[in-house]
DNA sequence: GTTTCTCGCATACCCTCGGTATGTCATGAC
DNA sequence: GTCATGACATACCGAGGGTATGCGAGAAAC
């Protein structure tokens, strides 16, 4: 029987990372101040300091957050049903859209990078979107779609190429245009990778 | 006839930038501090703030320094004479080869997008690096060897394949081989895109 | 039911660092 | 030689991340 006091210790900590990730997305780490996520989420720094060890273990909070729903949904479009070409395309298509959600956008492509560092990032992404997509990449190589290739160089470029693609589109003027192009280079690339 | 102090001034403003990018290379620009930067050149903040208007105005002088340098390598390559599919792929390779540069990769690859926010970043690679791409893909699609595409679009994905590329390759535990396969993955990606 | 313990906070404080305001002096103009 | 200017140097301030300590609500023990 859970206690009335770990319930509202882990409400605590969950309005510290939905407080973190609203802000991380509207104004990046740097400029968000731990004042600002304890006021948002309706306590003081003593909470945040004994959830967290610092601001950096916030962010890494925020991030899991991001990313855990982010693969709720593209997981199930990876290891769908149908010929794997086709949930291939489905999974990009569904990555370039997650990329477009500002919190995703923010928090996953443009400051975990640089906040956890590349590496630490690369690492905690293996686990998750990217993760996912290397699995898409290694189903179309396995089932002959694809010439054999280092699928995790392949998947590196690709997922580098869909967030730069994304971020294309957010930034577009006409973002329904710049979709349609991202989408059609990116299917001409994939197409030129098939086997015929 | 040049004043001897407009000469002291350049010079402290050189010494400045050169700190700058040493410092932001090594360890970001969160992890800077301008009296680090200061003392590195031998100054102190006062000469700082006359020569810039804050940290981030620092920052872009930095970016433009780094980028100055790598344009000036880049550029004969683009436009050499050759083939344009040879020129093509010689550029995507010296491409890369830049961004394994640790100040390359940190300043324009990993930090600038943060640091100026993505648009500021993308506009000015546009006069950079990244415009120098474009030239490339223009240069290919002009001469027949790929087919008609949204030059820009084309440009952004390879963009942000090759510099994720690049990031794989400097965090690689085998350099040289995680070199030869991002470069036989984007010659495959490419050699895809060609008209036969 | 009462007392004691624990831990989830709240608060006060400290230091670093980006930025501002003001003063100084080396150089250049006349 | 005198005066003006601008290229700095220095002192100061407040924001923000982090540390140390105290308090009290909830849980456990009796």
């Amino acid at each position: 029987m859970r206690t009335r006091r770990a319930e509202y210790s882990e409400s605590t900590r969950q309005a510290l990372v939905d407080s973190a990730v609203d802000l991380f997305t509207e104004r990046g780490y740097a400029g968000t101040s731990l004042d600002e996520v304890v006021k948002r989420a309706r306590v003081t720094k003593g909470a945040l300091y004994h959830h967290f060890s610092g601001k950096q273990a916030l962010f890494e909070a925020a991030f899991a957050r991001v990313e855990t729903k982010a693969i709720e949904s593209l997981t199930a479009v990876v290891t769908g049903d149908g010929e794997p070409w086709d949930a291939a395309v489905a999974a990009l298509r569904a990555y370039v859209r997650k990329c477009l959600e500002p919190e995703y956008q923010r928090i996953i492509v443009h400051e975990a990078p640089v906040v956890m560092g590349w590496e630490r990032w690369r690492e905690a992404e293996e686990h998750f979107s990217f993760g996912l997509l290397r699995t898409a990449v290694q189903l179309l190589v396995d089932a002959g779609e694809i010439e054999e290739a280092p699928v995790e160089i392949m998947a590196r470029l690709l997922f580098g190429a869909l967030s730069a693609g994304a971020s294309t589109i957010a930034s577009s003027s006409d973002p329904k245009r710049t979709g349609r192009e991202v989408e059609d280079a990116i299917l001409r690339v994939l197409q030129g990778l098939r086997k015929k």
